[in-house]
DNA sequence: CTGTGTGCAAATGTTTTGCATTCGC
DNA sequence: GCGAATGCAAAACATTTGCACACAG
C-alpha cells in the first residue's frame, strides 16, 4: 500500500520521504477533511518527531503538484482533501462536518468568464446534518451564517 | 443615500450607528470584495478613531442578519460582499482579484444531500485574468494552486 | 435610562519563516 | 555528495476577547 503512494509522489516529481508517504496515505484513508493540526495529531504517535511545520510544508508540496486540495471554508483553519475525483462539498452549518457529494454539472457560459482563462470551479453546499437538526439550537452556527444568498 | 442604509440596518434589527452605516455604504459601493483591513484603511481617513475590532464586530453583525456575506477564498484573510443578488465568484489565480459572475443554475439532486436539510450553495470559479495571462509567470499563484480537480 | 456598540489593548490560533541538521536519490 | 526536506523555535498575521466608556433608541 505504501508502494502506490511512493510511486504517486515520484510520478509528480516529489521525493518520497517517510513524512510525505505517511501524510498522503493518512489523507487518502480519511474522508473527514482534516486540518493540518488534525493530521499532525493523528501521525504523532507513529512518528513522534514529526513537526507541525513539516506537515504544512508537505501539504503545500502535495497541493502544488495536485495530489491534495486545500479547502478554506471560513472556519479559521484550512482543511485538506486527497480524493482526486471531482466532487462538491456539503458542510453542516451546525457542527462543521464536511462530506463529499457528487459535483452537479456546471453549465459555465464562456461569456460569463469574459477574458479570463478558465481553470476550474469549486462548489460548496451548506445545510444542517441530521444530528444538528435534532439538537436544534444547542450548537450555534460555526462562524455565523444564518442566511446569505450568494 | 445614507437613508437607505439606515433603514436597511433597522429593518434587520440592528442599531444604526455611524460606524455600521459607513461600513455598509462602503461595502455596497465597492465591487472588489475588500477584507476587514481594506475596509478599515478606507474608512480611517473619514473616521480616525474607528477600531479594526469594530470593523470585525460590525461585519459579524451584518453577516448575521444577512446584509453581508463573508468569503473565504484561501488567501489567509476573508473578504466581504454586500451585494444581495445571488451570484458566483470568479477569482484570478495570479493576482487574486475577485469579480462577481452570474450563478449557473445548480441542479441539486436531493438524494445527494441525503438527510441534510439543505440551506444554500457557494460557487467559485478560478482562472487567470487577462493581465496575469500576459505577465505569464511573473506573479506566482497566490497560495499555490496549479491544477486541483475538486 | 438601559443595554448594545465602540475603542483600545492584550490574547488566541493558525500558518509562515529562518536556520542548522538530516537524508533521498 | 548535493540539494531538497525536516525539525525546532520564533515570527507574522488575521481574528477574537475583555473591559471601561459612549451613545442609540
Amino acid at each position: 500500500m505504501a508502494t502506490g503512494t511512493v510511486e504517486a509522489l515520484r510520478r509528480h516529481g516529489l521525493r518520497a520521504t517517510p513524512q510525505r508517504v505517511m501524510l498522503l496515505e493518512e489523507l487518502r484513508r480519511r474522508h473527514d477533511h482534516p486540518s493540518a493540526e488534525d493530521l499532525h495529531r493523528s501521525l504523532l504517535p507513529r512518528s513522534p518527531t514529526l513537526a507541525l511545520s513539516t506537515v504544512y510544508a508537505t501539504l503545500e508540496s502535495l497541493e502544488r503538484v495536485g495530489l491534495v486540495t486545500r479547502l478554506s471554508l471560513g472556519e479559521g483553519r484550512d482543511r485538506y482533501d486527497a480524493h482526486a475525483h471531482p466532487h462538491a462539498h456539503l458542510v453542516c452549518l451546525g457542527c462543521g462536518q464536511v462530506q463529499d457529494v457528487p459535483l452537479p454539472p456546471l453549465a459555465l457560459d464562456p461569456a460569463q468568464v469574459g477574458s479570463f482563462r478558465y481553470a476550474y470551479s469549486r462548489v460548496v453546499h451548506y445545510g444542517w446534518c441530521p444530528r444538528c437538526q435534532a439538537s436544534a439550537k444547542d450548537i450555534g452556527p460555526r462562524r455565523g451564517r444564518e442566511e446569505c444568498p450568494p
